[in-house]
RNA sequence: GGGCUCGUUGCAUAGCUUGGAUAGUGCGAUUGCUUGCGGAGCAAUAGGUCGGGGGUUCGAAUCCCUUCGGGCCCGCCA
């Protein structure tokens, strides 16, 4: 029982009323409210009044005079608002054991939005030439958050890493190892792809405005990387596996977990581009141009005022969003699949980690084809994935089975890339990978480390090294995803060294030291409440409110997970933590004198903290009992 | 030129999907709170033409049109 089920409840009666009355038919909303208007609100007199040309208080009136004879254990209180609201008052004597007992349960805050159907979420994905800056931290971070969210709302979900090892970037590093002088195997202290993307990829890239021999070379490599057998596709292959693991590392810090690797190379291989091709044809989903510029070449004809996009150049050649096309009608399970599957690892969470193979396999045949699909990719592809959606969209029934979910980039603030030599005049400056304009993640991750672990260790003087290190971790890993989903997916972030080390405010270790607040209430106690008690005691608007807000964490899973938006999850989680320092610091909940009010405030106490760590669960936090 | 997107207080941001009741929050500034369960906290004060204009409506930060400003995308590159 929760706000979500009292909301389902009220609307249904309102509807009853329409029926009986035989008003016409309105989609009304039925909410919670703001403070002081009630606890849910419905906008139904307002929407009637239209129809029934009668002012919205007087309906209002009306519809809740008729509302009377539904009040009972859930809602007390019926109000028309002057202003034409009609606001319901929840019985929270009543409502107080529910919600306590049930926010205990594992499965609090479940809702079945998927109905156990098989989604894929498509995130990561970074070219594996280097390693991930802050950037791609945010697309880890915001695909790690929907597939929890999803796995929350009852959907099947499987996580694909898609590993571009045949394109462009990868063929640099390899000009750079072949052709400039760059060893494989560095005597350095920096991880491999750290390397790569630093030393190899930026000085070789630098270098073909003076040799202009290394951009042909590069084409060379590029066409050789796409034959299996040939010497340029081998050493690519052992480079790019090598660069992958250490990006994965990264990735497995910040607490994602994947279910497959997907490797371009293979698809081109696989020969799944020909039997999309034809059946793009047969659909007269492209076209053979005749004449014009693009005489001669296989083009999907531009929508509105938009340019045509050139699928197979007038040589026959595939050309880059060609390649993107049968992987998505792979992921949605339009084509047969040509895969084998191979065991990469099993991570921290015990998931194994699948990768694709064209050979054969011992392991059992996998699939991880959905009914929906989720890519996570910056909103720069935008164009092309609105293509590959609206292709996608022509092979399959179903409404929205492909979904392009984007988000804005991170930039660098002025300050930002002064430390990296760039002089921008006070202006943000986008990252770039070619230029080493970027910030690295895991020098990041470093120091959000390092400055949470002196503050531990300060406050914490007793602790061993082990957990202190631990607790750095979390608050570290804390601080990064929180600041990656606070804020909504198109709104730019501006990364900036001093600003993100910030730990105040709205911010993860702010929610974690809450957290650590109730778990010190809770080991002072020295015992575990009981929750075969009376809840009418909880009846100050600081425990109210709390409760309340633990009642209302399913309805912010439905609305993060319909709307794919983990900022929801991460404002309700903070919003708790407000809701609990307010109790903390008016109401005290170890009183000798009074064992039975401080059991029932205990109960309070580890139902917030227990309703708060599966929150923060869902946006990958964890929070630890000290810090 | 075309497409997408952002614009809310000094800075950063919520609310916009579903119009309605007092536009909420953080940082920064000023001030107060520890003989109390951890001050990574709490409370208070100052600060807002919701970019501008028009329209729809009894009612617009929210919907429509227009305009200005910032960002991104638009190759037979990947």
């Amino acid at each position: 029982m929760t706000f979500k089920i009292l909301i389902e409840e009220i609307h249904s009666n309102l509807q009853k009323i329409i029926d009986e009355q035989n008003f016409p038919s309105v989609s009304f909303v039925v909410e919670p409210s703001k403070p002081n208007f009630g606890d849910v609100t419905c906008n139904i007199a307002f929407l009637l009044s239209k129809h029934l040309k009668k002012k919205p208080h007087d309906i209002a009136l009306s519809i809740s005079e008729n509302y009377q004879k539904f009040l009972g254990e859930k809602v007390k209180k019926v109000e028309a608002h002057p202003s034409g609201y009609i606001n319901f008052f929840a019985n929270m004597t009543y409502l107080n054991e529910i919600i306590l007992k049930d926010s205990m349960k594992n499965d609090y805050g479940d809702i079945d939005l998927g109905k156990k159907s098989k989604i894929i979420v498509e995130h990561t994905s970074v070219n594996p030439n280097k390693a991930l800056h802050i950037g791609h931290v945010r697309n880890v971070v915001i695909g790690d958050t929907v597939s929890r969210l999803l796995r929350k709302a009852n959907y099947d979900v499987r996580v694909l890493n898609y590993v571009d090892d045949s394109g462009l970037q990868v063929a640099d590093i390899i000009v750079g190892f072949q052709h400039c002088g760059f060893s494989d195997n560095p005597h350095s202290n920096q991880k491999f792809a750290q390397y790569c993307g630093d030393e190899v990829y930026v000085k070789t890239t630098e270098k073909y405005s003076d040799d202009p021999s290394l951009e042909k070379k590069r084409s060379e490599i590029l066409q050789d990387l796409e034959n299996q057998n040939s010497d340029i596709a081998k050493f690519a292959e052992t480079i790019t596996k090598k660069i992958l693991a250490d990006q994965l590392e990264t990735c497995w810090e910040l607490g994602s977990t994947y279910d497959c690797l997907n490797f371009e190379s293979q698809i081109i291989r696989s020969g799944l581009w020909n039997k999309i091709f034809e059946k793009m044809k047969e659909l007269k989903l492209v076209l053979l141009e005749k004449e014009g510029k693009n005489a001669n070449c296989w083009v999907i004809r531009g929508e509105k005022n938009e340019d045509d996009k050139i699928l197979v150049r007038s040589n026959g050649t595939a050309t880059y969003i060609a390649k993107d096309i049968p992987y998505a009608a792979w992921k949605l399970g339009i084509l047969d699949d040509p895969f084998n599957y191979q065991k990469y690892t099993v991570q921290k969470d015990g998931k194994t980690l699948w990768q694709t193979t064209l050979n054969e396999s011992s392991e059992t045949k996998q699939n991880f084809f959905g009914e929906k699909v989720i890519t996570v990719i910056d909103s720069r592809q935008s164009r092309l994935q609105k293509i590959i959606t609206l292709l996608m969209s022509k092979f399959t029934s179903k409404e929205n089975s492909y979904i392009h979910l984007g988000y804005e980039s991170v930039t660098l603030s002025a300050d930002t890339a002064k430390t990296l030599g760039l002089d921008t005049k006070g202006k943000q400056a986008q990252m770039s990978g070619r230029k080493g304009l970027y910030v690295n993640a895991d020098q990041v991750i470093k120091l959000l480390k390092q400055k949470t672990l002196d503050e531990t260790k300060k406050r914490n003087p007793e602790l061993d090294d082990k957990s202190l290190e631990q607790i750095a971790h979390d608050v570290a890993i804390g601080t990064i995803r929180y600041e990656m989903i606070k804020q909504d997916l198109n709104k730019i972030i501006t990364f900036d060294y001093e600003k993100s080390l910030s730990l105040e405010g709205d911010t993860a270790p702010y929610i974690q030291y809450t957290n650590a607040r109730a778990s010190r209430i809770l080991e002072k106690a020295g015992f575990s409440p009981n929750f075969d008690v009376a809840f009418d005691l909880l009846q100050n608007e600081y425990e109210v409110n709390l409760i309340k807000l633990i009642g209302k964490f399913d309805l912010h899973v439905q609305d993060a997970a319909n709307n794919l938006s983990p900022k929801v999850i991460s404002k309700y989680c903070y919003h708790l933590a407000v809701a609990f320092n307010a109790f903390y610091e008016k109401v005290r909940v170890l009183d000798p004198e009074n064992k039975t009010l401080t059991n029932v405030r205990l109960c309070l106490v580890t139902s917030f903290k227990s309703t708060l760590q599966k929150a923060l669960y869902l946006i990958g936090i964890t929070a630890p009992d000290k810090m």
